[in-house]
Order: C-alpha cells, then structure tokens, then sequence
DNA sequence: TTGAAAGCGTTACCAG
DNA sequence: CTGGTAACGCTTTCAA
C-alpha cells in the first residue's frame, strides 16, 4: 500500500497548529516554541512518521547540501579512499556527496559536472581533472583536487618533493641506476623530482618508461624498463607498482635482492604485496579535509594548496 | 561577480514566449512546439546560458531520478566496483546515484538511510545491509546486494555453488586438507559451499578460521590455519586471500607448491598478486544491472535472484 | 507565541 | 500552437 508521504501541512493539521510552527520546532528556530506546543508537533511527527522533504528545502533555501565528486575513475584504490574520507568529512558536516566516475574521459566529465549543476549541488569536487570547468560559467564553488588548474582552488600531495624522497632513499640504499615507471603527459611532477635526486647525488638518468596509471601499464613498463637492467624502480603511482611487481616476479627477479621497489601513492593493498611496498604516501586525510573546508567556508582563493607526502618504509626497497 | 541564475522565466522572456512554452521544448513535451518558436526558445537559453533547476522539476514531478547507495565499506575493492557498475548502469537510464558508505555501522547504516530518504531518492540500493530498512516506513523501492533480507528484494552471487565450484577445484588438484578463511556470523552460504566440496569427495572436513573481511583479517586467519598443515586454503574474499598469501610468503611456504590459494570475489587486483589468484569471480556486472533494472522497473518480487559465479583459473592453485 | 501568506523554479492542465 | 496559472513542500517575514 504506497501511502502518500506525509507533509508539513500533515503534521500541522494534527498538532493542531500552523505549518510555521512546525518549521520553528524542526529547525530549531528562527523563532522560539512554547515547550508544550513543542511537544505536541514532535508527538505529531513521530505519529504521522513526517521526514522533512529535502527537495523542497532545497528549493526555497536554494541550498542543496549536497557536493559533486567526480574522480577519473571509480575503480583505482587511492581515488576510492579519497572518495571515502570526503564523504566522511562532508557527512560530519551535514553535506552529502554525490559521487560519479568520469571513466577517463574529457567528454563524461563535462557531461557529468552539468549533470550535477542542474541537480543544484553547493559544490564541486574534482580529482585529477582533465580540463578546466571554468570555461563553462559555473556558479558554484569548484576545487581541483590532485591537479592544479589555473581559474580554480586546487589541493594536491607534494608530489615532486614526494618522489624527490622516495628515490632519495632508493639511493641511500646505493643504487645508482634507477627506473621510472611514469603516467604520460600531463604529470611532470613526479618526473621532476625523481630528477631532482638524480641530480643532487650525482647520478645519470635512469630509465623511463610511459604507462597508464594501471596495473596493467606498470606491467609492460616494467618489462621494458628491464632491458635497461636498473637496480632499482620508482613507480608514479600504487597501481603502475603492482604491475611492475608481478612483471618482476615473472621474470624471476628478486625483489628487493636484483631489483629495488617504491611507489608513490601508499593506498592500503601496498601493505600486502609481495614484498610489501616501500611507498610516498599521499596525505588522503588531510586533502579531503582541505578541500571540502575549502568548499564549504568558500575560499577563494586560487592558490594550490601543497600537502606534504609521507615515506613509508617496507621491504621492497631493501629496508 | 556572482551573477544570480538564470531561470525559466528569463528564457520566456527573452524569447517572448510563456514559460509553458520553455517547458516543452526542454522536455520536448507534452506539447509540440511550432518549429519557429522552438528555435527563439533554445537560442534564448544559449544566450542567457540557462541551465534547468533540477531541484524545482523534483520538486514538481515528485520524483529525483537519483538512487541512494550504501556500502558497507567503500575501501574495498568488491564494493567500489559495484559501486562503479552501477553509477554506469544508472547514468546510461538517466539517473544519478548518491554513493555513501556505512562504514560497517548499523547506526551509522540507518542514520544514512534517513538522510538519503530526507533527499528524496528515488530508489534505495544497499549492498551488504546489517538490518531490514522495511522496520522503518520507506516508501521507496529497495533492494539488497549481496545478502538476502526477507522483506525486499535482493540479487546475490550464487555464493554457496561458486564457493563448492572453487572448493572441487582445488580437491581437482589433489588437495584433501582444504582450509577455510571465512568472515563472522552470518555469512554461512560459502562456508556450506566449501562443506559441499568436502562431502561430495568424502573427505574429512578442513580447518576452518574466522575472520574479518580484510586483508588483516586473512593474514591473521591464515596464521592459526598454517598450524593445522592444509595443503590449500579457500578465502571467502579477495581481501582475505590477499592477506592469506602475505601470511604463507612470510612463513617461507610456497604458494601453489606447499600450499595452493583460491578465493571468491574475483577484484581486478587478484590478477596482479603473486602468484595470481584462482579465483570464483562475483558476476558484478550483472548484479548491478539486475540491481538497477529491478530498481526502475518497480520489481516488486521480494524473491531473491542468484547470479551464476564463474572460475578463474590462475596460478595460485596450481594450475 | 503563533498564524497567514508569499514565493523558490518547475510542470502541466485548461483556455484560448 | 501558445499563454496563464495552480500546485509541489518548504521557510520566513509580517501581522496579530
């Protein structure tokens, strides 16, 4: 039996007062309740089972509560954890996230921010954009979340001074000839500061092998880059490392014995591979943390933000 | 300069039409619309970049097109690519999904619920609930993933056949001291799956260890399991497996030669363990079709509909 | 302390 | 084929 849901006008009708009345008792405000009145309309909700209707809220407050959050894509783990800890961060201040993947691609995500701007959000969270929304006049408040867009508030882990230290300690171990497994264009970053501790220990250039930031990409990049035969590998990102790995163990290689392994990113499954991962952990707490204190306090401000990474010691480096 | 939004009566305006009029072009209906004023109408919206409020057409109609989604834990893997799978689903039918997770907390489980309802949604999809939302009033349709509530309707793997079918794998290989790594109370369907295998081959029932379904939880299990000796061990997650093999590689124990490896769920990450894992792979995609499809088509049938699994077979068993 | 009523942006009915 | 308009459920000002 659908039976209709239960208005303001329900509730007011039973408590024997006016919807007004009502209003103040479920907002708490802005105006004061006799206590006994009070009690009555909560009896009448509680009776009648009344839910708020957030629609209509929405529509006169002009305020959804809700965020947008596009990620490239659903299915790698760090973007998983970072959707997690925004929407812990959003629900503990009364927002709720909308959470859709772009599937890598430019088109869906522009699709997809329209799709959220009609359906009113407060705000928009993108991780690792692939273009700048501005273009678009969008009226709400947008941040960039692991990439820096000019027009836009942007958050994002030191990534050069990260790989800077993920390789310098590949180095204290004294390798000397160190591989780069790298997404393509668009990512310099980490690029720049795997150079940065070639540089400043005096080492030549490793390797570098292009991939995807796949499983799969780190696999054939691994597999290329061991022609070069290095003794040590830096992947740009957890997934691409995985790859390398069972590309290595394939290949009867030992790790961390032949070939050393770190790995920028530092979700979760690298405490479980084989040998476990020596990462640069990207602060997911605290960029989400940021970014949606950005969103909500409406920071203006087009600046990066720059969080620092944190080196994670494990076996696959030789510790 | 935060300039106000456009609405329906600026376009009608511009255009000199009713707003009538812009309603029937934007939704091409009810009315049609003479082809002349059809085209003022949509240059009006191009000029004035007007963008339909989704939340007033809710708010009319009654409806939001927007499905809630609760998981219990969107770390892992399994979950966020159902989650993946469905947002597709959705978006493909013209809907939105607004994705939480329950954090693997019946109260935060219901608390979410109410929020989603307050929102308006227009379907409830909840994959592994703790509890039957049908005690409170939900006057949405709902329907459970991955575990069976008597009261809504539900789409599950065949959990007790795909964890017999991965079982007689592994007894294929010769194996007759089969260990099992499974999750607490209330999830006996892979636990009799695994009895099934056992019984149907006469052999004397394995040890079995219980444990959370993380890969902390698999290591630790796969510990007490090594000092009962099996020669394979079935995990009733990716997670746990993942967590079995570290635990087997630490104790030195080779994996398939001293102990074979398989496990039910079947994420894209068991590809790239080492060794591979054999795996009964969870029919995602069809889950989260039949989910969304029974969502939208009203499927009031509160039967539950099993979904065959399918074996992978990859290195760790021994294959 | 409470009630009446306007209005948020939309849809769709009823007239014309 | 098009215009005018009521209604969706809510918040909040203004008046009582």
């Amino acid at each position: 039996m659908p039976k209709d849901p239960v208005t303001r006008n329900d509730v007011a009708e039973y408590a024997g007062v006016s919807t007004a009345v009502v209003s103040y008792v479920v907002n708490e405000g802005p105006r004061k309740v006799a206590p006994e009145t009070r009690a009555r309309v909560l009896d009448a909700i509680r009776a009648l089972g009344y839910r708020p209707n957030a629609t209509a809220r929405a529509l006169r407050m002009g305020t959804t509560r809700t965020f947008g959050l596009i990620t490239p894509d659903g299915g790698n783990p760090l973007f998983a954890e970072l959707a997690k800890a925004i929407d812990r961060e959003a629900a503990a201040r009364g927002y709720v996230v909308l959470q859709t993947s772009a599937d890598g691609d430019p088109l869906t995500e522009r699709a997809k921010i329209a799709e959220l701007l009609t359906r009113q959000v407060s705000g928009l969270l993108l991780v690792a954009p692939t273009a700048d929304p501005s273009l678009d006049d969008v009226e709400v408040p947008v941040i960039a979340i692991n990439r820096v867009l000019p027009t836009v508030s942007s958050v994002r882990p030191a990534y050069r001074e990260g790989a800077r230290l993920g390789v310098e300690h590949l180095i204290s171990h004294g390798h000397r000839r160190i591989g780069l497994v790298i997404g393509g264009a668009g990512h310099p970053e980490r690029e720049l500061g795997w150079r940065d501790a070639l540089e400043a220990a005096g080492l030549a250039e490793g390797p570098v092998a292009r991939a995807t930031f796949s499983r799969e990409g780190g696999y054939r990049a691994a597999q290329t880059l061991l022609e070069s035969q290095p003794t040590a590998i830096f992947a740009s990102s957890d997934l691409q490392a995985i790859g390398v790995l069972r590309a290595l163990h394939e290949a009867g290689v030992d790790v961390p014995g032949d070939v050393a392994v770190a790995a920028f990113d530092g979700t979760p499954e690298t405490e479980y591979t084989w040998p476990p991962l020596t990462v640069v952990r990207q602060p997911v707490e605290q960029l989400a943390r940021e970014a949606v204190r950005r969103l909500i306090e409406g920071e203006e401000s087009t600046e990066a933000l720059t969080v620092p990474t944190e080196l994670i010691l494990r076996r696959s480096c030789g510790c």
